[in-house]
DNA sequence: CTTCCACAGGAAAAGCCGGGGT
DNA sequence: ACCCCGGCTTTTCCTGTGGAAG
């Protein structure tokens, strides 16, 4: 087969680039109030004092992020305009920061060249934050802001959001020197209430409440960066409409919505139709849906690969639902079928709790009394074949299809 | 109402790792 | 060379649980 030659000519998108995840918007549509906060958070700033502490909180996809993005950028563009001011920002990411102590490794190394960079594992906890401390005390800038983003993510161990409040009242960081104030950003709004009491006092003097976007303002938002991405006329009526419904239903996230626009147009595309319909946006979300489930079930350890792997062999067999010992056996016998370790059935009922949690599996509860106790049937709640396809594409688990089939003729 | 079975799953400790400091 | 540090997974230990049987 031949291949075609490359065109640029496309019926349906002008810049899809403005659809992407990366595109950052020169305005934020319906988010004016929490500009307007979050600006006037920042007032004390701008008049030399020290900085209240922020506390952005709201779910993925309604602009937190990119709000601090913006207002930030501004506040270091405006600072010209005043005397003695000069605003320096640090950014750390703690998603995958399960801790502290790797928030502050981060932190640290946000002030470290590339090829100085300290490990995240070895240093005391007291080294660590001496080192910020030293590191912040030697910046030449009178404020630094401190964002920290999808801080939620280091849990109950809020060690660190104790200390950077309070550094400069500590005497941790001369505030002659360098004014602090941190920037929280939580996707999880019951991650305040976790905190120590007088975490949450210092860390949230100033709170922003991002609400999920309503269908209303999702339309706004896609009609918004749509003018620019598609070509015109290759929109039907219905389809922004349709994005802002199941987004708005589902999550209430633009990051969500514009995914589902930008598939839809994909498919039209792919399908060399000149027009965006309602079908293109309802095959996107199953796509979406779909590839939701295998990324998930791919980023599980192997041995909750295996523990699906066994799973399987009994559904063949007609043995679903099982006990939780029942599926161990067969659990242990892949496991040395691929010289895998062989864990306890502790572990494999933690593993079986966590593919219950993300809807894999379902159990019910039985019960026959003394001479049976109580327990629980579990059972898959996804289609065999989408655990097929992600065991088979596994390095370690492919092997059990091939092996699995000699060792069974061997028993 | 009590007993008793067969797990469920929390808590804590153990063990391994990669990587410090001295 | 040695011991210490924090992260992470796994094991060990053990208390809970719910309903049929007694």
């Amino acid at each position: 087969m031949s291949l075609e030659p490359f065109t640029d000519d496309d019926p349906i998108f002008r810049r899809e680039s403005v659809l992407r995840d990366t595109y950052t918007p020169e305005t934020l549509v319906e988010r004016d109030r929490e500009l307007r906060e979050f600006q006037n958070a920042l007032k004390p700033v701008v008049k030399g004092e020290v900085p209240k502490n922020i506390f952005l909180y709201g779910q993925t996809g309604v602009g937190k992020s990119i709000a601090t993005e913006m207002v930030l950028d501004r506040l270091k563009q405006d600072q010209e305009n005043f005397d003695d001011l000069n605003v320096e920002v640090t950014y750390v990411l703690c998603k995958n920061l399960t801790s502290s102590y790797q928030v502050t490794v981060e932190l640290v190394n946000t002030f470290r060249e590339p090829e100085n960079q300290i490990s995240g594992t070895g240093h005391s906890h007291g080294a660590v934050l001496a080192k910020l401390w030293q590191h912040i005390n030697d910046i030449d800038a009178t404020h630094l802001l401190i964002v920290l983003d999808e801080i939620d993510s280091v849990g109950t161990d809020d060690d660190i959001l104790y200390q950077l409040p309070r550094a400069n009242a500590n005497g941790k960081v001369d505030p002659n020197n360098v004014k602090l104030g941190v920037i929280g950003i939580s996707n999880d709004f019951t991650f305040r209430d976790q905190l120590d009491a007088r975490v949450q006092d210092s860390l949230a003097e100033d709170e922003i409440h991002f609400p999920p976007y309503d269908s209303n303002q999702l339309r706004t938002i896609l009609h918004d960066r749509a003018g620019n991405a598609f070509v015109d006329g290759a929109l039907a009526d219905d389809v922004i409409p349709l994005c802002a419904a199941f987004a708005g239903q589902e999550t209430g996230s633009a990051r969500q919505a514009l995914k589902l626009l930008y598939k839809s147009g994909d498919l039209a595309r792919s399908e060399d139709v000149s027009m965006v319909e309602e079908r293109h946006v309802r095959a996107a979300q199953d796509l979406v849906e779909a590839g939701k489930a295998k990324d998930e079930l791919e980023a599980l350890p192997s041995q909750s690969h295996l523990t699906l792997f066994a799973m399987l062999r009994m559904a063949d067999k007609g043995l679903l639902p099982a006990r939780s010992t029942d599926i161990y056996d067969y659990y242990d016998r892949a496991a040395r079928a691929i010289d895998a370790d062989v864990k306890s059935i502790r572990t494999i009922r933690s593993r079986l709790s966590q593919l219950l949690m993300k809807g894999f599996l379902k159990k019910t509860q039985r019960n026959e009394g003394l001479n049976g106790g109580s327990f629980f049937l579990y059972e898959l709640d996804i289609r065999e074949e989408l655990i097929r396809e992600v065991l088979q594409e596994d390095d370690r688990t492919k092997q059990l299809f091939s092996e699995g089939s000699k060792q069974s003729r061997i028993r």
